[in-house]
DNA sequence: CCAAAAGTGTTCACGGTACACCCATGC
DNA sequence: GCATGGGTGTACCGTGAACACTTTTGG
């Protein structure tokens, strides 16, 4: 059978870019990050990050150009989500696209606007604009997909910096799951892994008792997952 | 941007089914349902039944005319499972495959080869040939997701006929998650979530004392998701 | 009467949850 | 010295896991 046929849909990859907002307030709160569209259609909505796939790269490298082309990051967390293929979700004709979830630690990436001079940036998750396609549906999706399974494996590392404190991690699985987390029993389930390195340094400049320091080991956690072990949250 | 502007990769869907067989006897066991391919490449290979999506189907609505055109089924359990989309994964050129997976009764659908005298077989999981393209790696993860998800989602009654006994339910669980279950503790469960009723109606025709059968009810699992109910076996 | 599977309760160990106070630091 | 978050232990309860015998039926 002939490949050319019969007309091909179009191929688009999108990205869900999760960030955790860490001032140096308390304030934290988990943002998505958006690209304000240059062209029709849509052109002045937000959007997601995301463009055309080539034709001679994978779906996850087709993914991470765009991400470093619309909002030059590099080296993030990357995992495909869904792919989304209703025959009238884009107005310019059949596009069917490979949405991906990207988690990336603000402390380490500082987001350039694209080079088109379109604008990215963060909103929080709970209040992000009206979305361009059914860019509203993934973002839906993509936050559901974090949740049940920052549960379950180790993913929430990637939103904070590799350095970081008890309370730090947990108020970030408070922020995805939407619920309070008991602090001692949190500490308790948390060091009990055996997965975190408590470092020889303290937080600085803080107007209070400083916190130590932890990093995520992730040697251990793989030799652990092969001795059946069962990340937990 | 047109959407022209560049070639298109083809889109293809391929589904992985997966059925018990339920003979007479008492071995049941984990099948995958395979093509004989009738056309290079791969001629005479086994491979998931699939095809090319039309420009104006959605990815669902193209899985399932695939199942129906290749081997007879209809209204099953469909679920998307990953897009495939490495550049050389297809010798004729660059082919993106959006992979589904999917739960028949074998009880109520008798698998037709396809209409083109290719044809269609069941295959232990265990015990499957070589498959075409990257097939096999999609077999796999599909496997995967169906043992980590039966666990916590009703999946596994699409399974099994729409009246069964307890121990028929027990054995499906033991062999897609490849571990023996405990037989009291798993009808204490599994009765004590309230989703099963029990009929007023014995099993027939066997050599030895006949079973209850029940039915899920998927109303009552409904109503009870949204009172925060989680399954799980 | 024998083979084969159905059906049925209790005990124990572990992990989840609830809960409150003192400590260290910067201002 | 006071405000702010850091850090710590115990008691209870519910769920998961281990475990063996009697019942029913057909051949």
């Amino acid at each position: 059978m002939d490949l050319d046929a019969y007309p091909h849909p179009a191929l688009a990859v999108d990205c869900v870019v999760f960030g955790l907002e860490t001032d140096k307030s308390h304030e934290t709160c988990l943002n998505v990050l958006l690209i304000e569209r240059g062209l029709e259609p849509f052109a002045g909505a937000w959007a997601l990050p995301g463009g055309f796939v080539h034709i001679d790269e994978s779906l996850d490298e087709a993914a991470r150009r765009e991400l470093a082309e619309e909002a030059g990051l590099h080296d993030v967390f990357l995992e495909q989500l869904y792919t989304f293929g209703a025959p009238e979700r884009d107005p310019r004709g059949r596009v069917v696209s490979v949405a991906y979830y990207a988690l990336v630690r603000l402390s380490d990436h500082h987001v350039r606007a694209a080079t088109d001079a379109r604008q990215a940036r963060w909103f929080p998750v709970s209040q992000r604009p009206d979305l361009a396609f059914d860019h509203r549906q993934i973002v839906d999706l993509a936050y559901q997909r974090l949740q049940a399974k920052v549960r379950y494996q180790p993913l929430g590392f990637e939103l904070l910096p590799q350095k970081f404190t008890l309370s730090q991690l947990q108020r970030m699985y408070e922020h995805i799951l939407e619920r309070p987390l008991d602090k001692r029993n949190f500490r308790k389930k948390i060091l009990g892994m055996d997965l975190l390195v408590a470092l020889d340094e303290m937080q600085q400049g803080v107007a209070h008792r400083a916190a130590r320091l932890y990093r995520f080991d992730e040697q251990r956690y793989n030799r652990l997952v092969q001795r059946g072990f069962n990340f937990e949250v």
